[in-house]
DNA sequence: TCTGGGGTCCTGATTCCT
DNA sequence: TCTGAGGAATCAGGACCC
């Protein structure tokens, strides 16, 4: 067992009044500390130890920031302007995608060398069922502490660990323990501890639902949990009322599933500067169309419903969906579908902040019926674009592009300048 | 203070079909 | 042919998560 662990396992739990008995604690939750910092920090390793803030861009925010930068009260989807007034002396860094997808992809084969019921929930953080791995590796503590130690050997980024009998208690435990800890919630523990928690950590509660628990005068989650379930139901509805009753009482019968298919796929982009010119949202509509399309084609999907989002300058949100009559993976299908919708608004000279188109009703491309359009040739425009993905897959994205985005320069140009575009 | 990008789920309204 | 009921599908938006 590591010296690291056994510290900080210990004090925390003695400090909750934890028991530290993880019979029946099979659900790991696991999550790296400041994930994308602390790779950045891999390469910088004269900024460990000082306040370092990884985002960007004219109008971005902040993606992740050190321990240091949190002190001053730096946190994750702050914006820039505002991160950097409360930390100027902190370090700011421009993200690199691919390198959080790097090691993401190594810290969850550490994961899957102990159990094959690994759920990831992003880059940086998964379930883990390890009821299967007990008899070969130990008991859920020891196992836990096996992943953190081999993370930080081979990734060289720290983790913390939650260790419960239910996910949601297991993802609890893991935040309780950040940074670079190990907590474990045993059975007997579960209620007491979950009740001495505030209202907004539980899952499915944020800024709103917080709010209108507290006009109830529910402010911990033992007060939602002696609240009746119909007051609950009035108050935020039946589906999030009911489901709150249970987590209030530890109760979260979901398993921990491998692999869940995803149900749409989608981009959007906000300008560096508001724009009121049509055909430079038409092109954009263009370009994220393609990237939507490509990816549904590389994950084997096609999907029917297209969805266009439009935030104006004063950050209101539209959404405007067209379903086709059959799915499909074509660019230039979901194109038609999303500038139709935009072109329906009727916006005139309207300020837009930013355009997104997003595929939804994905199913696998192999079993999807697909529609053959009156007098369509034999090889259309899915054999084309699907030549498109070899080259680029071999040259490189944007080697082939559709004549109306081949002016070098991008419309309004992007947020995230001189960062990797991702198609 | 001034708000990214990628998602999921839920709800209520509307439309369509039987 | 008209009408109403009920269910399914669709649409739009809100809230939430990382």
């Amino acid at each position: 067992m590591s010296r690291r662990q056994v510290g900080r396992a210990d004090g925390r739990a003695a400090a909750l009044g934890l028991s530290g008995d993880d019979t029946g604690c099979t659900v790991l939750h696991a999550d790296m500390d400041a994930f994308y910092a602390a790779v950045e920090l891999r390469s910088r390793p004269d900024l460990v130890g000082q306040p370092v803030i990884v985002g960007g861009g004219t109008r971005g925010v902040v993606l992740s920031a050190t321990y240091e930068a949190r002190r001053s009260g730096v946190h994750a989807a702050m914006p820039m302007s505002r991160a950097r007034r409360l930390c100027p002396q902190a370090v700011v860094l421009q993200p690199h995608h691919h390198l959080y997808g790097e090691v993401s992809r190594g810290v969850m084969e550490v994961f899957r060398s102990v159990t094959p019921v690994v759920e990831p929930l992003s880059l940086d953080e998964a379930f883990l069922d390890v009821s299967g791995a007990l008899r070969r590796l130990g008991s859920p503590t020891a196992i836990a502490t096996l992943l953190r130690d081999r993370i930080a050997d081979e990734q060289g980024v720290t983790c913390s660990v939650g260790v419960a009998a239910s996910k949601f208690v297991a993802k609890l435990a893991s935040s309780a323990a950040k940074p670079d800890g190990l907590l474990v919630v045993g059975v007997a523990d579960t209620v007491p501890f979950v009740h001495s928690l505030p209202v907004g950590d539980l899952w499915g509660v944020g800024p709103r639902t917080q709010e209108v628990l507290e006009r109830l005068g529910l402010r911990t989650v033992a007060d939602l949990a002696h609240t009746p379930l119909r007051t609950l139901e009035r108050a935020v509805g039946e589906a999030q009322g009911r489901h709150l009753h249970e987590l209030a009482w530890g109760r979260d019968p979901r398993r921990v599933v491998p692999e869940t298919p995803g149900k749409s796929i989608g981009a959007d982009e906000t300008f560096a500067r508001d724009v009121d010119d049509p055909r430079v949202v038409h092109r954009e509509i263009l370009r994220l169309s393609e990237r939507v399309a490509s990816r549904v084609r590389a994950d084997a999907k096609v999907g029917r419903t297209v969805v266009l989002k439009v935030r104006f300058a004063d950050f209101t949100t539209i959404t405007r969906s067209r379903t086709l009559r059959a799915p499909t993976d074509v660019s230039r299908d979901v194109y038609a579908a999303a500038v139709g919708a935009y072109d329906a608004l009727g916006l005139d000279r309207a300020r837009i902040r930013l355009v997104g188109v997003r595929l939804e009703g994905l199913q696998d491309a192999a079993v999807a019926p697909v529609q053959m359009e009156l007098g369509a040739p034999e090889s259309g425009w899915r054999d084309a674009e699907q030549a498109v993905d070899r080259l680029s897959r071999r040259f490189g994205a944007g080697v082939v592009r559709p004549g109306t985005l081949v002016d070098g320069r991008r419309p309004g140009s992007p947020v995230r300048e001189g960062v990797d575009q991702g198609g």
